[in-house]
DNA sequence: CCTACCGGGCTCTGCCATGACG
DNA sequence: CGTCATGGCAGAGCCCGGTAGG
């Protein structure tokens, strides 16, 4: 705790602000003894965001500069997504999350609306994009580059239903700078051409189209993820151009260490279980999502099937049963050991159904036993 | 009728660090 | 120096149904 005292002391006073625990101690005496003037807040701004709901505190923890700055224009931005269709709550919950939003002049935001409509329907579909994250929105005030982006990724030549969808998505590859799109771009370019592959564009589009959040993720990360997968698999490259060209693709945005600590943790359950490494390859190729899976529920869930008497290799066969929750995988083991279900000999495609199917199967067990 | 295969829907923001800039 | 713009990170599944072909 006397740390902490001290830091604040020695840090610049805007520190200060931006931590909740501090900024009474900013605004006492201490303060004015660093710095005098600068660090007011416009009281009238104060009054004014408050009377339109925005939660001061909120808005002070996130951005602490807006609320000083002399010249803003919340009722402007206020009169503007009104005028879009957004209800006052939304607009004060804007603010709140993203307090920078009230200094864009009303153009600029004309102007930015504008472009994003040109992927959106309507204004309500920007709308809750919007106040789902007004960071994405408000983040850069940079049209030309948005106008940019937009350019870039329809030259990219990906359908508009895919802009439509990646937009929705990952609203945040919209405000990303296009130099970072392209080097996205142009590096899973480069893994294509290293793979021997033919086609990259093509591959470049299939990724964006099975991996939304791919432009939002770092290339570092994606470079890292490509090269230890390749290696950990030993996956010739052909083997790797179909992993990452199908559900492969959405495997490259799991964080670095969670990719090798569940990759890791599946080769150790495996062998335990009987499995060799050839079979652990299998798997991911069959489905490699078992990979997002974190290491704990995917133990547990091996372990359920095999308690009911599934064995591992028909599980190395077809892991998608894996994608299901605990808890309809217990319920449908349950209901399948009443009725006596054989997996050695049925197999455990039934596990791997809609509710729908699942119940309309186990009607059909049901009355075949009577 | 049945299964295998496949792809899609939902959703993923809010925070921090850092460099640019005035 | 303060403020802004931007890059990057953490966190870690589940479910549905169209359709081809037996």
């Amino acid at each position: 705790m006397a740390q902490r005292q001290i830091l604040f002391f020695l840090w610049p006073v805007r520190r200060c602000a931006s931590l909740p625990v501090a900024s009474r101690f900013c605004s006492s005496k201490q303060t004015t003894f660093i710095l005098p003037q600068v660090n007011l807040e416009n009281e009238s701004l104060l009054e004014n965001l408050s009377s339109m709901g925005v939660d001061l505190p909120s808005a002070r923890r996130r951005q602490p500069g807006v609320l000083r700055k002399q010249l803003t224009n919340e009722q402007g931005l206020a009169h503007f997504l009104k005028s879009k269709g957004t209800d006052p709550e939304t607009i004060a919950s804007i603010i709140s999350r993203f307090p920078r939003s009230i200094t864009r002049t009303c153009a600029h935001l004309e102007e930015r609306w504008t472009l994003w409509r040109n992927v959106f329907q309507s204004d309500r579909e920007v709308v809750e994009i919007l106040s789902r994250s007004p960071e994405s929105f408000f983040r850069s005030s940079d049209n030309k580059n948005l106008q940019e982006n937009l350019e870039f990724l329809m030259s990219l030549g990906i359908t508009a239903k895919d802009l439509h969808r990646l937009l929705t998505t990952a609203p945040r590859t919209f405000s990303n700078s296009v130099e970072l799109n392209r080097n996205m771009v142009e590096l899973l370019q480069a893994v294509c051409l290293s793979l021997g592959g033919s086609d990259p564009q093509q591959f470049s589009r299939t990724i964006i189209s099975r991996n939304l959040y791919i432009f939002i993720r770092s290339t570092n990360r994606i470079r890292a993820n490509v090269d230890f997968l390749k290696s950990s698999l030993s996956l010739s490259p052909s083997e790797a151009l179909t992993l990452f060209q199908s559900h492969g693709a959405q495997i490259l945005d799991l964080s670095h260490e969670s990719l090798k600590k569940n990759s890791e943790s599946l080769r150790r359950k495996l062998q335990s279980l009987g499995c060799g490494a050839g079979d652990f390859k299998a798997m991911i190729l069959n489905y490699s999502l078992v990979l997002f899976i974190s290491s704990e529920r995917l133990n547990e869930k091996l372990d359920v099937l095999m308690e009911a008497g599934i064995h591992a290799q028909q599980v190395v066969q077809k892991p998608k049963v894996l994608d299901f929750s605990l808890v309809s995988i217990r319920q449908r083991l349950h209901h399948l050991s009443r009725l006596g279900y054989d997996f050695q000999k049925s197999g455990i495609a039934v596990l791997d159904s809609s509710k729908k199917r699942f119940s309309a199967k186990m009607e059909r067990l049901g009355s075949a036993e009577e």
